[in-house]
RNA sequence: GGCGAGAUAGCUCAGUUGGUAGAGCACACGACUGAAAAUCGUGGUGUCCCCGGUUCGAGUCCGGGUCUCGCCA
């Protein structure tokens, strides 16, 4: 009987451009075959979406007849999204479809994401955009003074942030003013996870990965994605949806920026990638999705 | 052919009165808990066009080449 054993949940990571989506269908082909039925469940900041998904990849209906995708294109671009948020829904997602015996497969390239679905994180409460705006603005006025409070008020939290990390000094005090108290927490890279996981990290030798990057850029280019930023920079994005690689770029008209800044965020997902324990790396420089696959399936020992 | 300007990091360029070179971008490595396709940290990766000269010492000064650009023929 083919049945999940010690594994309940498959999740698949890797830069962007690498081939997720392909090898994700290739597992659920795979799955069928031994009777089993499977989704995926997308783990990406951007594919969230709805009026971006030429821009930042989604599967399309093509592939969704391949292999179900929740997750994706569900998510006005005048709103903002974050982990905290998909967390909740991915749980949900995961839950519900192995209490129904079907294998989650989860699918993205945002870490963070990744992790905050397979994991319980202990995650600080929503930020209050009121607090956030006061607290941006007195960052902006003097970040010297904004980062000595920070470092008067919540010393541990000081301490692990960079001086200059604009991002996390205003997210920290954020936590400390709404009583998140001075311990930080990082349960990031402990490799504890809600269900049994096989976590497979798709890698690809460099120059092929970035010549993907540049053909992939190309082809959204083609297939209407500055379209896509116009239509939903009109519609009021919001800043969450604006931080999509090419956004900016394209309503510049400089998709070499885009491919550039692409390609450097597929390196930082590959030191999430180096950082996460427990992750089998399959490198797919030369296989075929099937292949991937079959290596995918076979070293769970299934 | 003549005159002028230039040649320094992968790219665009700085480089004081001579003391074996440094910015931005690119690139590499790293950090990462509700903006994460975000944000941030670290790193110079070099036949200073070539040959010779002056000098204790030349990216820098002198001579001769080579190449590039501009103007004039």
């Amino acid at each position: 009987m083919a049945s999940c054993g010690a594994m309940d949940v498959i999740a698949i990571f890797g830069p962007t451009a690498v081939g997720k989506t392909a090898v994700a269908i290739a597992v659920a082909e795979h799955l069928r075959a031994e009777g089993q039925q499977a989704v995926a469940v997308s783990v990406d900041a951007i594919q969230v979406y709805k009026g971006l998904e030429v821009l930042s990849g989604a599967a399309t209906a093509a592939e969704q007849q391949r292999l179900e995708t929740r997750l994706i294109s569900f998510v006005p671009v005048t709103e903002t999204w974050s982990a905290g948020s998909h967390a909740a829904r991915a749980h949900q997602e995961i839950d519900g479809l192995l209490a129904a015996g079907v294998v989650p497969i989860v699918v993205g390239g945002t870490g963070l994401y990744l992790r905050s679905a397979l994991a319980e994180l202990s995650l600080a409460p929503p930020p209050d955009a009121a607090l956030r705006a006061r607290l941006t603005a007195e960052y902006d006025a003097d970040p010297g003074a904004a980062r000595a409070r920070l470092e008067a008020l919540a010393p541990a939290r000081a301490a692990a942030i960079a001086p200059g990390d604009r991002h996390r000094v205003i997210r920290a005090l954020e936590i400390v003013e709404g009583g998140g108290g001075d311990r930080p927490q990082n349960e990031l890279w402990t490799g504890v996870t809600r269900h049994p996981t096989r976590l497979i990290g798709l890698t690809m030798e460099r120059d092929a990965l970035r010549a993907r990057i540049e053909r992939r850029c190309a082809a959204m280019v083609e297939a209407g994605a500055a379209d896509e930023v116009r239509k939903a920079d009109a519609a009021g994005a919001s800043v969450t949806a604006r931080r999509a690689l090419g956004f900016a770029e394209l309503l510049a008209d400089d998709p070499e920026r885009m491919a550039t800044r692409t390609s450097q965020y597929a390196r930082r997902q590959m030191t999430w990638m180096r950082r996460t324990p427990g992750i089998v790396q399959i490198d797919v420089t030369a296989g075929t999705p099937h292949e991937v696959a079959t290596a995918v399936l076979d070293r769970s020992g299934r």
